[in-house]
DNA sequence: GAGTCTAACGGCACTCAGTGCCACTAGCAA
DNA sequence: TTGCTAGTGGCACTGAGTGCCGTTAGACTC
């Protein structure tokens, strides 16, 4: 063995499952400290896996892209939000449904307060990382509108497709508004009162849409029975045009 | 003058206005070209600059990244959307003045179908392209929500920019649902009738949501007059929880 | 037509992300 | 002790993107 070939003991983390996990938590912190502290460009990949104690290899064993260390738990969320859904009750409102699984990603946000206040901050800032934000989000509304494409066509609606692409956009945005508003909070927001009322608003304006609206009057008049039910028709008689 | 500094005369395209844009688009054609052929990996920039008949520096002048020369018009797009929210009439609903500025995408897509539809092939493969598209979608989509909140503001809706927010993202996901469709029917399909469907679809969703609904019923009960309003009236009760 | 100036261009060298390859070794099994 | 496996680090390589500078086409002036 010549001097260049001798090399400080490899303490090898991720031989078990756990140590795996481990080290990615630490390459994750790790990276988010730099970023904050030296700027996301500044930061070099060595620097990350210098401070976590690895090799730039290993680095790139654990995280595809530079970029990717930000969104660590990502697929995570992906392949929860999957499982839920394949569980969920088919009686329930698909729309419903499709709200309270979206803030799963509330709870990771929620779980880890410091690093997403970070990783918010660094969104915010960089372009390329506000892209790669824009991209993990797109995902997941993926995983939505899949959903909510098969539940609307089994409903027998015939543009199940478009709605449940534009219903996977919408519960998205509010998702993403709520989360955006809370931690410019600081997390200090009461983040599920306010999740609350955005998917109202969201299943206000696509629950009512899908099925036909209950609706319910009082009214007094003399006329005639007959006269009424005319008047009335002819108030929706446009509705038929497409 | 050495030989090694010896080259072939410089033509210079880009002296003039109209020769930058038509150099940008010489270079956003042969990369297309070369993208579909070869692969969007697979292709160099130098080979993209060689084929246009500059020098690879010269790629970088005229797109900031590779991936850009994908997506060359794009910020004409933006601001062209810009200028269509500025000379807006305000009278009209703010949603529908954002559906119709938004088909402006559509018109750029139906302009240069050639293009469109191989840059679809590619979005579809390469997964980092796909990211880079949604991410200029996005930017649009970000004009589309702040033209959105000024109004809904103006209005006094208090709720003014989540109800932006997810409109705006609605709006944009019926938007691409049409665009996917039409590119997907090879440029055949009546992408102006789907278009209108479409946005009738958000825009029902969203406008009715904004003001009170307005519902009318005719009834037949033998009851007073006092406790078919208490009836009523029990039926809405658990409208004020939030 | 000759001189001048500006800006587009090409070349070169550099940094850094990302990858393939290989040698090394900690931990485990026989 | 002797393999075997898998995690790891080093190394070299490709290619994107950038800064710098010399060169020169083309416009403008006289």
């Amino acid at each position: 063995m010549t001097e260049s070939q001798r090399r400080a003991p490899v303490t090898r983390v991720g031989a078990t499952p756990a140590g795996r996990r481990q080290l990615r938590r630490a390459l994750s912190s790790a990276a988010v400290d730099l970023f904050v502290a030296n700027g996301y460009e500044a930061t070099t990949v060595d620097e990350i896996a210098a401070a976590a104690g690895v090799g730039r290899r290993t680095f790139f064993r654990y995280f595809d892209t530079k970029d990717d260390v930000l969104f660590a738990n990502h697929d995570e969320i992906v392949t929860e939000m999957e499982q839920a859904f394949e569980r969920a009750d088919p009686s329930r409102d698909p729309v419903e449904v499709a709200c309270s699984t979206v803030s799963l990603v509330l709870d990771y946000y929620a779980a880890d307060l410091d690093v997403s206040l970070k990783r918010f901050t660094l969104t915010r800032t960089v372009a390329s990382l506000r892209d790669k934000e824009v991209a993990t989000v797109d995902r997941y509304q993926r995983v939505l509108a899949r959903y909510l494409q098969t539940r609307f066509a089994e409903q027998g609606d015939d543009t199940a497709s478009l709605r449940a692409a534009v219903a996977a956009a919408a519960i998205a945005a509010a998702n993403n508004h709520v989360l955006r508003r809370w931690l410019r909070s600081g997390g200090k927001d009461d983040i599920a009162a306010s999740a609350a009322r955005a998917f109202a608003l969201v299943g206000e304006a696509f629950r009512a849409a899908n099925a036909e609206q209950t609706v319910v009057a009082v009214l007094s008049t003399a006329r005639p029975l007959p006269e009424v039910m005319a008047r009335l028709g002819a108030v929706f008689q446009d509705e038929g045009a497409d």
